[in-house]
DNA sequence: CCCTATAAATGGAACGTTCCAATAAATCAA
DNA sequence: TTGATTTATTGGAACGTTCCATTTATAGGG
């Protein structure tokens, strides 16, 4: 079996009785080696228990063969699905993806994206964490490594981003919602420092504005986007004197907060209060009522930054054009119709 | 700026005037260095725009400070807690997790292994994926790598496991339902080839032999372990002359697709039918009716699975003890009494 | 039988770091 | 002053690969 010390390839070198270079052949899959020579290779590599070092290879070799994902929170199901669809490209390509996670927290995502490129990554593939400053990526542009993000972007950066039509996804949402009746809207949790806040909302608003809801009718509550955050929007709005009978939520997972928080009230989603979420995580299809919610295509677009990624490893470039998804809206039960009801009155 | 080639610490030297062997010592910390001389250093690192290459480091260094995460479905949020857990413990420790999702393939999960293997890792925390084979990991050991399983175990395996109490969970859970006055009982999803399975399935053939179910009104079926296999398991159940009138799921998951299928048919779980899950997984507590399970403490396992791993690779060991980690039943409105009703009379 | 062409295998230098042993400079005791 | 001690700094030899330029073996053509 194995010595305590690491085999390399001078010892199945010697155990196969042939040079280190012809090993190193081998090990390239090269056809150089004569099929014999290569099966003796071979059988050392095994008897000896040999590892292959890529550290050591990838110090003569220009680049490896490891891509980093860097996610902001992988708690958040649709994030992993992110990183399920893009894994699922890699792996057809030969490249093993290693995830790590960022928490939302910037120091963090700093010490991550630092260690990644110490690591020598071939590339990376960001969801940048809330309150990333716009240098973060600076170095690692400047070392030639290729960025590109996944569902989020950053304001002023022109690393190409791959995520959903967010405004649309909006509009379409908000169109719904003014269509079942509903003329008092809000739009429930995020925070205006994410960009995709700001597209979510800016097609909240040009809806409202188009199809003639007053800006005294529409109501923006920021907030956590998590259930709690949602629930506390809930909260929020049915405090005020003539509260909203339909809301659009930054995300899924606000949505969630809402229904809950509108159970707790006595209240239920889709008759008593229009909810629509955003992303249909696959969760929303199995809550109760079922979650009408924009669908973005989650593991399409994995699969999309991962394309977009190796052609920009492949031709050595650290730009590429943005990607904006397809998006549509997924009717389901949440969002009925208004009923005219002071749900204000029922606390 | 950086220039085209990346910049090494010699370029580093240079620029600060000072030897190699100088630069690495600052780069490493050491109290050898004059202050000054120190601070002359870090200028010209952040000057070039230097990238430290741990894997030349790694070359000479006995071990590297990544520590790799193999999970076999992120997309189960259960995992991502785990891994959230782990992360804490490892970021105090100035140690870099690396993860990498095998999607419960146990080919996938030789590739992923093999290639954080070649990427020097220190030590690997492991949710074998199903059907992974006794020698997976024999080459691992042999090579003095530190493993450590997390939430499943190998049958045959000497690698220590981090896992909750399956057994006793599954005793309360079952217990429960028996005291809520149910007397024909089922356990839902999973399958054999899974420790984890034999653990719950025993704890609930157990209570159920102590409190007096006679095996004839025991009902198991296995089935996949998703909502989706949940939902395929209630048909089953429901279609058979006496059905149970209550059900352990393998996970939560399943317990989610049980009481899907249960309100497709127009039977609400707590009421017409009890269910209890298994993880207690945050969604659990917001689902409507919320789920009784059994809580395992998952980010607790997480971060004791990473302390016993530091613990492993900081005394070069290779061998550690189990840990099982306390459960707890959380009674919530899912697993109502037997109303004596026969339910399998509404479909 | 020699020369050239092709195929297969090889030695050595390089990659970017660490670490040991050695040097140089500064401080101190006598 | 001298030698011993401490404090900072340094060159050089690894570490395990790849890759280029060679060498060696095999075959073919004249």
């Amino acid at each position: 079996m194995a010595s305590r010390a690491k085999a390399t390839i001078l010892d199945i070198a010697r155990e196969a009785g042939v040079s280190k270079s012809t090993v190193s052949l081998v090990l390239q899959g090269s056809g150089l080696i004569r099929p014999e020579t290569a099966v003796k290779v071979r059988k050392a590599i095994e008897d000896v228990g040999y590892v292959y070092n890529r550290g050591a290879a990838n110090l003569r070799k220009a680049h490896s063969n490891v891509i980093g994902m860097v996610i902001n929170d992988l708690t958040n199901p649709f994030f992993a699905e992110l990183a399920v669809g893009m894994e699922r490209v890699f792996q057809a390509a030969g490249v093993v993806p290693f995830i790590a996670n960022t928490a939302e927290n910037p120091v963090r995502q700093e010490e991550v994206l630092k260690s990644m490129m110490e690591q020598g990554v071939a590339g990376l593939i960001v969801s940048p964490a809330r309150g990333t400053t716009p240098g973060a990526f600076r170095r690692i542009e400047a070392a030639g490594v290729p960025v590109v993000f996944a569902m989020r972007r950053l304001p002023e950066s022109r690393i190409p981003a791959i995520a959903p039509d967010n405004h649309r996804g909006a509009v379409l949402a908000t169109e719904h919602l003014i269509r079942k009746g509903h003329r008092r809207l809000a739009f429930f949790g995020g925070s205006s420092d994410l960009v995709v806040y700001q597209e979510r909302l800016g097609g909240f608003l040009e809806a409202c504005e188009t199809l003639g809801i007053p800006a005294a009718d529409r109501l923006i509550v920021e907030g956590e986007t998590s259930r709690k955050g949602g629930m506390a929007c809930l909260e929020t709005a049915l405090a005020i004197p003539e509260p909203p009978t339909a809301a659009l939520c930054f995300n899924d997972a606000v949505a969630f907060g809402v229904m809950l928080a509108l159970r707790k009230r006595g209240l239920e989603a889709g008759t008593d209060f229009a909810v629509v979420g955003f992303d249909d995580v696959a969760e929303a299809e199995h809550y109760s009522p079922a979650l009408t919610s924009v669908a973005v295509d989650t593991a399409g677009l994995g699969e999309r930054a991962a394309h977009v990624m190796l052609k920009m490893i492949q031709s050595r470039t650290t730009r590429a054009e943005d990607h904006i998804g397809a998006v549509s809206l997924v009717v389901r039960e949440s969002s009925g119709p208004d009923r005219n009801t002071q749900v204000g009155d029922a606390a």
